[in-house]
RNA sequence: GCCCGGGUGGCGGAACCGGUAGACGCUACGGACUUAAAAUCCGUUGUCCGAAAGGACGUGUGGGUUCGAGUCCCACCCCGGGCACCA
């Protein structure tokens, strides 16, 4: 008899590894997650933003991995064709420095990697296409983007021009921006100088309109993503005009504010403008200055946190109206780089012009005044907004509008310059001076210049097998890499070692998983079956660059009749960090958890599971090991409670009109809680929430413990039901459980369940009474009842009544369904 | 500095359209079971006053709108993400 009892307790206990296996089989001998174009079938595409392959999984991973996962499988059970496909971003800096640091070439290191975090995603229940793996640091994948370069090179969609580098004196190398730290190389520690050198720029500007009008279709993406991609395009409408130099030089500069033209005092340059140069010429003090100037980094946040420095040259502009003389100062702010490298300063009404005129004894002047009247000192504070225009001469009394139109109408009409559009946005530098990348596919000639590879000599393959110093790029010691021939005349040249920007890669994988093994073409006609992507989901970190690079690409390959969509992405999700102790899990801080070591724990269900229910996805996850402890108990009596109720071999038929009232209960919780988790997992991605309902149905469940036939039936009907609802979130398990309720399905070909309305109807429901706001008591009353019934109970009701207390009722307030609320 | 988020019990979070603040889970405490421990089960758990009934307070800070504000508006403080060569 204990024997037995023992016996089945072993075979009813909750054993992950076991069950898992289990699960993970059956999807693999039936090719489960395996797609193939299917017209006749409403498809979707589940796309999460590709890792880099690090060679560890670490808990940010899992997280956007099983969002992602939650979102396919369920899409799958409303019986859509889902795509889930996966992949390597494999090219990158941490290769090399792992090549530095160990002496194994970064390709190597990478396979390896690959071969590691695959295993781990496939204990995770991931239902991916593995046929589909992209890793881009091969050959196959790689040789199209360099063909799309050409392709954009002889649309004149490319072109070489210098640009800014932070510059290691000391390793003779370029620096990322994260490796300058305070200033210094972080291998040399020297002091990190900024460099112009000739690079490769896509030209994404000319896109520039239509990246910002295609946002407003974007309805499936977050607003906060959508707004920092329109600050960042950053599209302002201004006047270009040109103001000369005493001896005979222009100076060009762009304005969105031509109404506060008379409160220019001063004009700033930058270190490295002509006008510059020349005044350093025969100034040794101007000379010392730019030199300072360059040893500054390249990074727009350090130059804006920054000292403002500058200094006068001596020279003067003179203003295109009254002819005045305007000091020329050069300044470490304004930027060579961006629009004409030199700026037009009116202190009075522009907030960094105010500081930097205040520190130099710079006049302010006001020519705007408040439309309100109020009044304002514009020595006290730059005042920015629109207004009314003063001290201004002709065009004293005018709106902006209207002084804005005037000053352009004036200087269209002297030559002087013109109305035009101006975008914060910057083409695209796409050269990098690395190993590690894809080789960009030009060949340099004395006589013909820069040429683009031909197509028949695609790829240029990087050579995997090399000796990474950190000390420039192995490429520039490998002739039989860098010698080529001119493709147009034939003679001896030379082949470009540097490699691109890595964000190359990640701007068209997505697409490239539809025509994964095409060998003839970049993407073949399955990309329009799948593209665009239905579901989208990644770090907000990406919410800028790679998101935008990504919006730009598709455009190129539309434009190029390669694909028909104009937007990659429908829906958006963006996903918060995982932290732990109040900070983002990094090596560096030691704050790491090792998710292989809980998956072998407790599962992976329980890894999923705690991720899912410990937060919604956008918000940051703070990492609790209690919290994981109490995952793994929830599955345990998820488990307990349906073996429990898996022992009827034939389980009644609900009859609807003879339940009693506990089980009335039960069901129309069991249709409510499928109503709330098809509305959390499918519009809301509030995982959590869902989480939280099913773990309340199962409370319920074992809250019923009438043997009868009709409560057996009304529990079975629950499990079922709450089975099927987490078989998205921890699918091994429900496939486990499906089975013990006596299903020959599984789950992940299961349809979704449905809501039977008439299970939901109530005959009464609670109404709360408040007094001047206050809850003071709550009614339960019939649901149909009428607004004038339900304000006559209310002022009856004895709670309500000691608060009134003879007070005068001044109003009533019924919002039906819900409250009733006397004001005294 | 600029752009975008966030701030609710001891903790993670819930409250979806301005209508019961704290669902669900964790922790802690009390109890049951056990020779014992683990596991499991039951109960309590925002703060303060009160024996209780009940009351007052309470969503980063200060103001405002409203019958009613965690939710809307204004100002501020703190934390996080991005800032073009980390991916």
């Amino acid at each position: 008899m204990q024997c037995a009892d023992e016996a089945r307790r072993m075979d009813e206990s909750y054993k992950p590894e076991s069950v898992e296996l289990e699960a993970r089989e059956f999807w693999q001998e039936n090719h489960t997650f395996e797609v193939d174009e299917d017209p006749g079938k409403d498809q979707f595409y589940c796309l999460t933003m590709f890792p880099y392959p690090s060679g560890h999984l670490h808990m940010g991973h899992v997280r956007v991995f099983t969002i992602s996962d939650v979102i396919a499988r369920y899409q799958r059970m409303q019986g859509r064709h889902v795509l889930q496909p996966m992949g390597w971003d494999a090219f990158g800096m941490p290769a090399e420095n792992a090549a530095i640091k160990r002496g194994v070439p970064p390709a190597a290191w990478t396979y390896r990697n690959i071969e590691d975090m695959r295993g781990q995603f496939q204990r995770l229940g991931y239902g991916y296409d593995w046929r589909r793996e992209i890793t881009t640091c091969r050959p196959e994948y790689y040789r199209w983007e360099q063909w799309l370069f050409t392709k954009l090179f002889e649309k004149g969609l490319v072109y070489r021009k210098n640009s800014v580098v932070n510059w290691d004196p000391v390793d003779q190398t370029v620096l990322a921006n994260e490796q300058v730290i305070d200033g210094r190389g972080w291998r040399s520690d020297a002091l990190v100088e900024r460099r112009e050198i000739p690079q490769w720029f896509m030209k994404i500007t000319a896109y520039a309109d239509e990246l910002l009008a295609g946002l407003d279709t974007l309805d499936g993406w977050p607003e906060s993503v959508k707004s920092m991609q329109r600050n960042w395009i950053g599209r302002s409408e201004g006047i270009e005009l040109r103001f000369d130099v005493a001896d005979g030089d222009a100076l060009g500069v762009f304005t969105t504010r031509p109404d506060t033209l008379m409160g220019v005092t001063y004009m700033a340059v930058a270190a490295e403008h002509p006008l510059a140069e020349k005044a350093a010429a025969g100034d040794p003090a101007i000379a010392r200055f730019l030199q300072e100037c360059k040893t500054m980094q390249a990074a727009e946040a350090a130059m804006e946190t920054m000292e403002k420095k500058g200094m006068p040259l001596g020279m003067s502009a003179i203003h295109p109206i009254t002819g005045d003389a305007v000091p020329l100062w050069v300044a470490n702010f304004v930027l060579m780089s961006y629009g004409t490298g030199a700026v037009m300063a009116v202190p009075g009404h522009d907030h960094r012009d105010w500081e930097f005129a205040s520190k130099h004894g710079l006049p302010i002047v006001q020519v705007i005044e408040p439309l309100d009247g109020a009044s304002i000192d514009v020595r006290e504070a730059a005042f920015v907004e629109h207004g009314r225009v003063i001290n201004s001469g002709f065009i004293d009394g005018m709106t902006f509008a209207e002084a804005f139109a005037a000053i352009a109408s004036r200087f269209e009409e002297q030559g002087r310059g013109r109305r035009t559009v101006n975008y914060r946005l910057r083409d695209w530098g796409v050269s990098r001076q690395r190993y590690w990348g894809t080789p960009i596919p030009i060949i340099y000639c004395d006589k013909c210049g820069a040429v683009p590879v031909p197509e028949d000599e695609l790829p240029v393959v990087l050579p995997e097998d090399v000796k990474v110093t950190g000390v420039g790029s192995p490429l520039k010691d490998m002739p039989e890499f860098y010698e080529a021939d001119c493709p147009t005349c034939g003679q001896a040249a030379h082949r470009e070692t540097d490699t691109f920007d890595t964000f190359v890669e990640s701007s068209w994988y997505f697409s490239r998983y539809a025509s994964y093994d095409c060998n003839t073409a970049m993407l073949d006609e399955r990309e329009n079956y799948w593209m665009p992507v239905d579901q989208y989901t990644g770090g907000v970190e990406h919410a800028i660059l790679h998101l935008l690079y990504a919006r730009f690409f598709q455009r190129l390959m539309r434009d190029l009749g390669l694909s028909s969509a104009d937007e990659p992405f429908t829906n958006l999700l963006t996903q918060g960090m995982v932290l732990k102790d109040g900070a983002k899990m990094s090596k560096n801080k030691g704050n790491t958890v090792d998710p292989q070591a809980l998956i072998e724990k407790y599962g992976a269900d329980t890894v999923r599971l705690f991720m899912m229910f410990a937060a919604p996805p956008e918000q940051a996850l703070e990492w609790s090991d209690d919290g994981v402890q109490g995952a793994f108990r929830f599955l345990r009596r998820f488990w307990s409670a349906v073996h429990a109720n898996a022992g009827t071999k034939s389980v009644a038929a609900i009859d609807t009109a003879n339940l009693n009232d506990a089980e009335r209960e039960l069901r129309r919780k069991t249709h409510q809680t499928i109503e709330k988790v098809s509305d959390d997992i499918g519009r809301r991605y509030t995982f959590n929430t869902a989480i939280a309902a099913c773990m309340e149905l199962i409370n319920a469940v074992n809250k019923l413990p009438d043997v009868s036939a009709q409560s057996v039936a009304v529990r079975r009907e629950a499990l079922d039901a709450v089975v099927l609802l987490l078989s998205p979130i921890v699918p091994h398990i429900c496939h486990k459980l499906w089975q013990v309720l006596g299903h020959s399905s599984a789950p992940v070909n299961a349809p979704w369940p449905a809501v039977d309305e008439s299970a939901l109807q109530q005959d009464s429901i609670e109404i709360v009474l408040q007094v001047n706001g206050k809850l003071r008591g709550r009614l339960s009353v019939p649901a149909d009842i009428s607004r004038d019934a339900l304000s006559a109970l209310a002022l009856a009701d004895e709670n309500v009544d000691r608060f009134v207390a003879g007070k005068e009722v001044r109003k009533v307030i019924v919002v039906p369904g819900r409250l009733v609320n006397v004001v005294v």
